[in-house]
DNA sequence: ATGGCAGTTGCAACCCTGTTGCAACTGCCA
DNA sequence: TGGCAGTTGCAACAGGGTTGCAACTGCCAT
């Protein structure tokens, strides 16, 4: 985590990165870092959803960057592959979708929570929302806690309902 | 945490709801009750819901009920016509796919938790695990919670990983 | 008890997200 | 610079869910 100047608690992956060649070149560190091959799709993608406060379907990946994701089928790959590697998480949308963000630079982004706005659909990383520990009846086993926060996010809480669509 | 003498707290909707006509005419009075025509379609599916500890896909209701539920468009339209009539929830399973319970008979289905067993898969819910006050950040609206815990149900922690097939 | 209609159902076709197989290509290390 | 393991692109497929529309039926008024 290099720098962090921000109290929003909401991830945003450093923080002012250009969305030119020095955000690539983080990107292309980081994936070498794991010892793996920095090809432009890798590099492209990571550097999108390290540009990105919020968390991005595969097809809002592939429309911000057009050709540079690479196919469809490369692109779900590469975000597979940043998934495992540690680079970004992957979470399922309710709209049965699932949903990239990139991890911290160097955090093993560990439990958190996510905050789906029911106007825009954004997904949003939150840092806080420490998991509860859940008192579980008997016979459970927990292994993992996830934590979805629905209401409006900041942009559209503002607006003053501009498209009548979204209504759960 | 091997057991923990508490009582379950997971949702037994109707308690020894009989899984003939008696649970049909609970239904039955249920749908009515929402203004709406008791279709034997409705009917069996939520009797059979309300029957079900967990939380039930598309596919699982047309297996149990067969033809009852009608063909596989009217029991989507089903489901979520429960939905939309307060007398089911619906959740986004990890898979990708709808799961369906009822709500209490009575009750409007407040914020709880679900618990997704790794291993066959499964949604039970829990009544317990009061939604944690989340510290959002500033212009975030919340409107709902949804806690889902991750592990083992108390069947598939029982036995000793018997059938090596359910591996999401 | 009957008639009529709004609400439901069934069928068929479709869309969309995500996956798999395989051959061609290329980043990276020696 | 050369070689190969790792990637990419293409094509085809799979499964869950949705839509359009005509036929049917539960329920209320008569």
């Amino acid at each position: 985590m290099p720098t962090q100047p921000a109290p929003l608690p909401v991830t945003a992956p450093v923080p002012a990165a250009a969305s030119g060649p020095e955000a690539n070149g983080q990107a292309t560190a980081a994936i070498r870092a794991v010892g793996a091959r920095a090809t432009p799709a890798r590099i492209q993608v990571l550097a999108l959803l390290r540009q990105t406060p919020d968390a991005l379907t595969h097809l809002e990946v592939e429309r911000r960057l057009g050709p540079l994701a690479g196919d469809r089928v490369t692109l779900y790959r590469t975000l597979d592959w940043l998934v495992s590697a540690g680079l970004a998480h992957k979470t399922t949308d309710a709209a049965r979708v699932f949903r990239y963000a990139a991890t911290g630079p160097a955090a093993p982004h560990g439990a958190h929570a996510h905050f789906h706005c029911a106007d825009c659909g954004k997904v949003f990383c939150l840092e806080s929302a420490a998991p509860p520990p859940p008192a579980l009846p008997a016979g459970f086993h927990l292994q993992r806690v996830a934590v979805d926060l629905h209401g409006q996010c900041p942009g559209c809480a503002a607006e003053p309902e501009p498209s009548a669509e979204a209504r759960p």
